[in-house]
DNA sequence: CCCGGATGTTAGCGAGCGTTAACGTGATGA
DNA sequence: TCATCACGTTAACGCTCGCTAACATCCGGG
């Protein structure tokens, strides 16, 4: 048994492929003949490991967002701090977001192509993840009402989601200083729901 | 020539309809006989009035492109005031991003299935919308470096741009909270740009 | 009155695509 | 040695879909 060609390892290799044609391209821009090309077989070959084409989506997409889904628990329940676990929160979400942008890009592009069970479950897995984020965000600024919260929690990902738009140019900075970037955009966001409500507009006189 | 159902009039329903039907379920999920029974009319009957499928998906694509810069040029030009200008494309994009969801999808998402010379027409109008930004967030921030400018732009995009997402639910604020939440998010995050360079964290005694 | 353009309709072609069928091959182990 | 299994191959089927062809209908102007 080779542990780094075991056929576990040629369906990664499998996934990882689709990921990346199905973001460059999209679900339906993408055929079966050039997932196979992409990974060295051709074609039908690879209904040796998956069922079909969906069932290489529905794998991405319950994978990324059950992958996000603890490892935001995770951070959140390693620290009784509300401020620590927001920017665990955050700092997780910006790994994840450069570390696989092809997933990313995949996660709120192309749900609508799974089966209903699939969706219903990765719709589940998104909700609860949200709401990992919404309850930290309400405890750091309990000013801010139930709505608010969430629209925020869905701007910052936003937010942090659109790094992969950059294009892997070179004038794009590198990953620490992007990641810190993003950071810093994502709590100065954050950071407004903290005042009162009737929000002044940007002072002139700087 | 009655002005309100000219064949004008026609052709913006029919894209407007396929606006929708493309950011719901893709480009390539939907046929042209959806689009058709949409507007009352059955497939090719489409065709009197489009040269294709894809001329539909070009022409959304250039419009709305071309309506942001156009739009974007003119508020900017508006005013001599940095912080008035940069105060006015949040605005003006806040607005097209509730208004003309469906647009706003297309727009970052279903560039790539159009033919080389539109596609390069739209990236040129994006980058010129983009440019427009950054020279006014270098103005009204210039402690921050052109990658940083660039970058954060395109995070502001992606937090208003979120706007979608969240589902047509009762549960989202209505447009004037929503635009007015989002305008906060937007200058907050990007007030961060004038911070001195080694961010720090976010303070623990609040 | 009737010509012609604008605007639809239905039937059908041709290509592409996901999937299945049938078959090959090389390693494994009793 | 040979049955078995894992893993591929090519050929082909059937369906969908964009698009064209051919034909209908309404309607304004000479």
């Amino acid at each position: 048994m080779n542990p780094t060609k075991t056929a576990g390892g040629r369906r990664e290799q499998i996934l990882r492929e689709a990921a990346r044609l199905f973001a460059e391209r999209g679900f339906h821009g993408v055929g079966v003949d050039e997932i196979g090309a992409a990974v060295g077989i051709s074609g039908p070959g690879l209904y040796r490991h998956f069922a079909g084409k969906d069932a290489m989506l529905a794998e991405l997409l319950v994978g990324i967002s059950d992958r996000l889904l603890t490892a935001g628990r995770m951070r959140v329940a390693e620290t009784d701090d509300p401020v620590a676990a927001l920017d665990a929160l955050i700092r997780g979400h910006i790994d994840f977001a450069i570390d696989d942008r092809p997933l990313i890009t995949l996660h709120d592009r192309e749900l609508d192509r799974l089966r209903e069970s699939d969706r219903k479950l990765v719709r589940q897995l998104q909700r609860q993840y949200v709401e990992e984020w919404v309850g930290v965000v309400r405890r750091v600024y309990p000013r801010a009402t139930e709505l608010e919260a969430r629209a925020a929690v869905h701007a910052v990902f936003g937010l942090i989601n659109s790094t992969p738009h950059l294009g892997a140019r070179s004038s794009v900075p590198d990953r620490a200083a992007m990641a810190a970037l993003l950071r810093r955009l994502a709590l100065g966001a954050l950071a407004t729901l903290d005042d009162g409500l009737p929000w002044t507009a940007p002072r002139t006189d700087r």
